[in-house]
DNA sequence: TATTGTTATACTCTATAACTATA
DNA sequence: TATAGTTATAGAGTATAACAATA
């Protein structure tokens, strides 16, 4: 009356399926605003507290060159600013100007799809998956 | 003592944490084996089965002239092949080469942290998540 | 000496437009 | 006419190497 839990790999076809739909949402709500994907994820990355070139990269997990072609053509088009540290002067912090503080807040409304499919969700579905993805989510970070 | 489920907006940063996980853990495997993020997952997509240009441009969601350039650089390493279609003379199957399966096999063992982070929920975990990435995935998909 | 950020360079990713072959 | 696939082109993404400024 017990069945076996499923084993790991069973469950990654699973997730890849709900990782490749997620990041299609959030690629085109990114194209609706005439951002790509890196841009998106750059500026969503600053909008929750700026953050220094470096530690930008390394949340992107992509070289700081990179980083800085992205945030320089970010800053072009007025969406974030570079301001330098107090404590540092090596350091230039990246936040969001108020036009890319707008933005962010519309990308993230704008995720119709992912809203939508977790409101077909009834509510004891989103009681249960809620702690699990808190659960998952320290441990998929990192490495 | 019935708490409120969690609303949708609520489960939004916590699915976009596992999201992040899963995609960085995928593009370094990827990377470890010389392929970048966009050639593991067009590697990876005709891997189930052989696909037309088209099919796989569309599964990527993206331009077919850019399916193009992708299996062209996967063929000059020797991981795909293009093949005749015999029904229609003006498509192409596009298919694993016995290096591309063996490398879609490692790929997909490599996933190490991803199997890890399976492996580290309860049994209890793991049979409550599997039914709710089987509900998500599909409200996910398309649009 | 080590670290932060940038520049120069080369290759890959990506879409648009124009094209060929086939349906 | 419409569709499958390619090529040419241009801009963006990405890493490597070399560099200046600061710690």
């Amino acid at each position: 009356m017990s069945p076996q839990p499923p084993a790991p790999d069973d469950l990654i076809d699973p997730l890849a399926a709900v990782v490749r739909g997620y990041y299609d949402h959030f690629s085109r709500a990114a194209a609706r605003h005439g951002l790509t994907t890196a841009q998106a994820r750059a500026l969503n990355a600053v909008g929750r507290s700026p953050l220094p070139m470096r530690a930008l990269a390394d949340h992107l997990v992509c070289d700081a060159s990179n980083a800085t072609g992205l945030i320089t053509r970010l800053e072009a088009r007025g969406l974030v600013e570079r301001t330098a540290s107090a404590h540092d002067r090596r350091v230039k912090l990246v936040a969001p100007t108020a036009a890319g503080a707008e933005l962010i807040v519309r990308l993230r409304a704008e995720m119709h799809g992912v809203h939508q499919a977790l409101g077909a969700l009834t509510g004891d579905e989103r009681a249960a998956l809620a702690p699990l993805l808190h659960r998952l989510a320290p441990l998929l970070d990192g490495s």
